[in-house]
DNA sequence: TTTGACTCTCGACTATGGTACAGGCCTTAT
DNA sequence: ATAAGGCCTGTACCATAGTCGAGAGTCAAA
């Protein structure tokens, strides 16, 4: 059993880049990008060069791989990570921007609902016997298509 | 009002790629390019070697365009569309797939309804003159991260 | 104190999902 | 019949989001 040799400096537990690319599941690369791109906290550094890395840096790579999966990209990431009140930002300006992103994701929640509605759908009509033809799932969202019917002039 | 020209062979409307792209709002190049993926049905040919598409491939289309909103990918989109029922494909192994698939999406509505309710009480807490400090859309797919803390050795 | 694993920077490279020409042919309104 | 505009193929290019490697320095267990 190998645990990680991270060490505490006031109190805190800290790790090397090595261990929270572990520990988020991406590439030591991702994570100098990621610190370029300020999608996480500048990390300190020992004055060796190394940086000092804790369990809130760890905390913020999974939550943006897993924004990314719901079809975030790093800027819009970025955005939501910044959502924050605090001195600097005025609370209509912050409550703007909420609602926006909030009007962002329920719509996202609708069409994916579409599709999940879809899939039991097929999943029903399929444990019923063996149906044939078109596809469900393209006339969830779409409907009504005409026949792909080939042609030739 | 100047209307698509389109043509009707064999009582189907059919569309050349400028009507295509428009009417999915898309690009001309995209809709190649998703005919070389294999995203869109192979359309016909007329003698001269223009492609005509029916109202299928824009419904196809539109909807790989809102797939890709949700965080899909180009090859797992193309996999939902092979999703259909036919002759080549046993009924056990397209429920499974779709299982596979209701599962993820399940989840993906777990996780942006999560974060939906971060914005709901971002939204009201701005109002009320709230709290000042951290990032409270990082919790919501998280959770008790522990604070980011700056160091120095 | 050595040695192997780890870290640093920085530039180059990759994959995905498109976009943008160039050079040439097709269509269609006038 | 002609010219503008649309379409064809092919190749090159772009942005995003990483990923890799070289060359050099650091750390820590034996």
């Amino acid at each position: 059993m190998i645990e990680d040799m991270e060490e505490k400096y006031d109190g805190i537990t800290t790790y090397k880049i090595g261990d929270v690319a572990r520990r988020a599941g991406v590439n030591k690369e991702t994570v100098r990008y990621y610190e370029k791109r300020e999608l996480i906290p500048k990390p300190d550094r020992r004055r060796s060069g190394y940086r000092i890395f804790t369990q809130r840096h760890i905390d913020q790579i999974r939550f943006i791989k897993r924004a990314q999966e719901l079809g975030f990209t790093l800027s819009e990431i970025k955005e939501f990570l910044e959502l924050r009140v605090d001195e600097d930002t005025s609370c209509s300006e912050i409550k703007e921007e909420a609602q926006q992103k909030y009007q962002d994701v329920a719509q996202k929640i609708k069409d994916l609902q579409r599709i999940k509605e879809t899939l039991t759908d097929l999943i029903d009509s399929c444990s019923e016997d063996g149906p044939v033809g078109g596809c469900p799932i393209l006339e969830a969202l779409e409907g009504n298509s005409e026949t792909g019917k080939q042609l030739r002039t």
